[in-house]
DNA sequence: CCCTCTCTTGAACGATCACTCAAGTAGGCT
DNA sequence: AGCCTACTTGAGTGATCGTTCAAGAGAGGG
C-alpha cells in the first residue's frame, strides 16, 4: 500500500475519531492522546497531517461533520413524506429515534463545539457559523415548499433549526426524547400556520 | 468581619466567577486556577468550600445560575406585554438585546455545561436536566395563559424553550441576533396558532 | 539498488490540570 | 487572656495538556 493511501486512511480515521469524541464530550474535554488512541495512531501522526495542531484538526472536524450532517438531514427530508410539513415533523421523530439509539450521544455534531468556541476562538467560531449558515440555506430552500415567500421561508427554516438544536440540548440532558417530539409537533403547527396565512394572502 | 461572613463572600464570589467563566468557555475549558484568580482567592480556598472538588462546584453553579436564570425569565415575562403571546415574543427580543450587549457571551448559563456533561458525567447531567425541568414547569404555567389545556401548554412551553436554547446557539455562533428574532417571530406564530385552535375547540 | 518522499514512532518539552496539605491568620466565645 | 473554629496561604503532588523533534520504516521512481 502506498504511503499516500495509508496516510489518507489515517487522516480520515483521525478526523472521524475526533468528530465522534467531540460530539460526546466537547472539544476542550477531548485530548489529542485520546483521539490518537481512538483512531489507532500516535499523536505525532496527527501533527503530520495537521500542522496547525488541534485547532486545525478541530476546524476540519467542524467543516467535515457539518457537511455530512447537512447532507444527512437533507436526505431524511427528501425521503420523508411528500407533504413538506409532514416531512419536517417526521424528521424530528427520526432525530429522536437516532438519538435514543445512540445512547443520547449522537445529536448535533457541532453544537457543543459552537458553544465552547463562540467567545474564545474566533476562527473556529466563524467555521461553526458558516456551517449553520449553509444548513440554513438548504433548509430555507426546503421550506420554500411550504411558503413561497423567501423571507418567510427563511424565518421558518431558522425556527426549525433552533427547535432542532434546542431540543437536542434538552433531550440529551434529560435522556429522553420528549423535547424532540414536542418540538416536532411545534414545527408542524408552526409550518402549517405559516402555510395557511400565506395561502390566505394569495 | 466574622470569618463566616468573609467565607460566605468568598464562596459566593467563587460560584459567581465560575458561572461567568463556564458560560463563556464551558466547564472543561475552565481551570480552577482561572476561577480562583477571577474571584480573587486561591485554589486552596475553593477546596475549603467545595470538598467535592470541581464537580461539586460545577453542580452548585448549575443549580444556582439555573435558578437565577429561571427567575430572570419569569420576571421578564411578568413585566412584559399583558398579552402572554406578545410577552413571549418580547422576551426573545429582550434576550437578543442582552446577548448583543454582553458581546454575545451571556446566553443560557447552563447549555454549554449540559452538552459537555450529558454523556460524560451522570450526576451533573441529572443536575442540568432538573434545572431544565424546573424551567419547563414555570414556562408551562405561563403558557396556560395562552392555552388552557395542560398538555398543549406543556408542548408549547417545551417548544418555546427549545427555540430559545437553539437560537442562543445560532446567535452566539453567528454573532448576530437574527436567529433570536426569527425564533421570537416563530414563537408568536406558534402560540397564536395554538390559542386559535384551542379556542375553536371550546 | 538507492534515493526520495510520506508517514510512523517514541521520547521529550514546558505548561497547566485537579487536587492535597501543613502552616498561618484572625475573629468569636468563655 | 487563651482557645476554637473558620478561613487563607503557598508550596507541592502526579497526571495530562498541546506541541516538537529526531530517527526509523517503507513503498515508488530513477
Amino acid at each position: 500500500m502506498s504511503p499516500a493511501r495509508r496516510g489518507q486512511d489515517t487522516r480520515d480515521r483521525v478526523v472521524g475519531a475526533a468528530a465522534s469524541l467531540y460530539r460526546r464530550q466537547g472539544c476542550a474535554g477531548t485530548g489529542l492522546a485520546q483521539i490518537a488512541q481512538e483512531s489507532g495512531t500516535r499523536v505525532g501522526s496527527i501533527y503530520h497531517f495537521f500542522g496547525g495542531g488541534k485547532d486545525a484538526l478541530t476546524e476540519e472536524v467542524v467543516r467535515t461533520s457539518g457537511a455530512a450532517y447537512g447532507a444527512l438531514v437533507a436526505g431524511i427530508l427528501a425521503e420523508g413524506p411528500e407533504d413538506p410539513v409532514e416531512a419536517l415533523g417526521a424528521a424530528f421523530g427520526r432525530a429522536a429515534d437516532d438519538l435514543a439509539a445512540s445512547g443520547y450521544a449522537d445529536a448535533c455534531p457541532i453544537a457543543t463545539i459552537a458553544l465552547e468556541v463562540a467567545s474564545t476562538h474566533e476562527p473556529l467560531r466563524r467555521a461553526t457559523a458558516e456551517v449553520f449558515g449553509e444548513w440554513l440555506v438548504g433548509l430555507t430552500a426546503f421550506c420554500r415548499g411550504v411558503v413561497d415567500d423567501e423571507a418567510v421561508a427563511r424565518d421558518l427554516a431558522t425556527a426549525v433549526l433552533t427547535m432542532l438544536e434546542g431540543a437536542f440540548v434538552l433531550s440529551r440532558a434529560a435522556r429522553d426524547t420528549t423535547a424532540l417530539h414536542a418540538a416536532g409537533r411545534g414545527v408542524v403547527v408552526l409550518a402549517s400556520a405559516l402555510r395557511d396565512t400565506h395561502a390566505a394572502q394569495d
